[in-house]
DNA sequence: GTGGTCTAGACCACG
DNA sequence: GTGGTCTAGACCACC
């Protein structure tokens, strides 16, 4: 169902469940009201330790997209989807940072930079 | 002359610090052969320790990007400088999202998650 | 367990410590997915500061040769061992070197040179 | 004549005219009783500072290789070559070594761990 | 005056 | 309990 954990990237795992949630809804995969799996389910799924989930869903409830059911499960409350309009804006322009031989980490931080201005 | 380090980001000062300097370079404020200022007062514009500092000096030494003349200094030796295109690119679409109500991590989501694609 | 980091050598503690993790490597006493000594015992052992012992570590990461997981350890992701075969050539020449009354800095010297050519 | 300082190398380049000089006895192309070229020539050549060029030639002084005979010159006064022998055993190990694909700094870490033994 | 290395020790982050 | 980051400050090496 979902991406999976990269262990290996150095980003820590439960910032990474985090994203990978985060995007799920971005892209419009998760909406409001849906239930998430069981936590011991995205134990498996992720491939990590039930703490870590636990801290990523945490973090999550702080931010108020999810909300924890007791007895039930979590449930997305507040679903923020990128329009397909938006998606494609930004699949243009990545298509062309792509043939100027940008890379992912550079394009980053001249979105930051720009975003600034 | 650069920005300065966000000590409350949970962001790593020293991350922090080479992002600023590929930053530069990118933008084209600093180029090949440029002389950086003194540790010692990198250390005071950042905010930060020489450690600090250094640290962030020794991975871009590593990457090519700086070079350390011994009781001299630090110049640049490789600049990848983002052209004035791929800048038009960039701020073209940073103002469409925007205008969308997006926000940068949300954007920053989307462009890893197209990136793959 | 590791041979010790001599201070009075003028080698940087962290450059010998590299070497002699890539020496245990190369002679087979540490292998792929093996587990370093958590970085505080290495400090015992090394006698010297965490900060010399990360130092290490993070060349040797950026390397490609070890993996820090956080919160468990440091894993060798890639070693390379010395076949016997090429053990038995350095032995060999190393043999005929010191009967000759050659020391180990003109031997280096002299493999540089060769290796030159 | 000798071959020239590498600024880049991030070894310091008193120790690299070091090694160059030594170097050149060893292979026989400075013998005893030889003189150095003057100072400033030196300077030249290896295209440093004085200074840097008087550092070396102290440290060889010191480590009683050269002699500094005021108003005259630079003098060798104890030269060790490398036998023929002695080129010939290095140059058939090396060729055998880098025939299996090994490298300089893992032949050099070899090396001195068999020189141990 | 410039960079480079190290220590001691605190405090945080991750699983 | 494991790794990770940072500070303060000392002392050294190089040009």
């Amino acid at each position: 169902m979902f991406s999976t954990v990269d262990k290996h990237s150095g980003v820590p795992a439960y910032i990474q469940i985090i994203n990978i949630l985060k995007r799920e809804i971005l892209l419009g995969r998760l909406g409001e009201e849906d239930q998430l799996p069981p936590v011991r389910e995205l134990e498996r799924i992720f491939g990590v330790n039930v703490n870590t989930v636990m801290r990523a869903l945490e973090h999550l409830q702080f931010e108020g997209i999810l909300e924890a059911r007791h007895g039930v499960g979590y449930f997305i409350t507040s679903a923020t989807r990128a329009s397909s309009e938006i998606v494609d804006i930004m699949r243009n322009a990545v298509k062309k940072l792509r043939s100027q031989n940008v890379d992912l980490q550079m394009a980053t931080l001249l979105m930051e930079e720009v975003w600034k201005e």
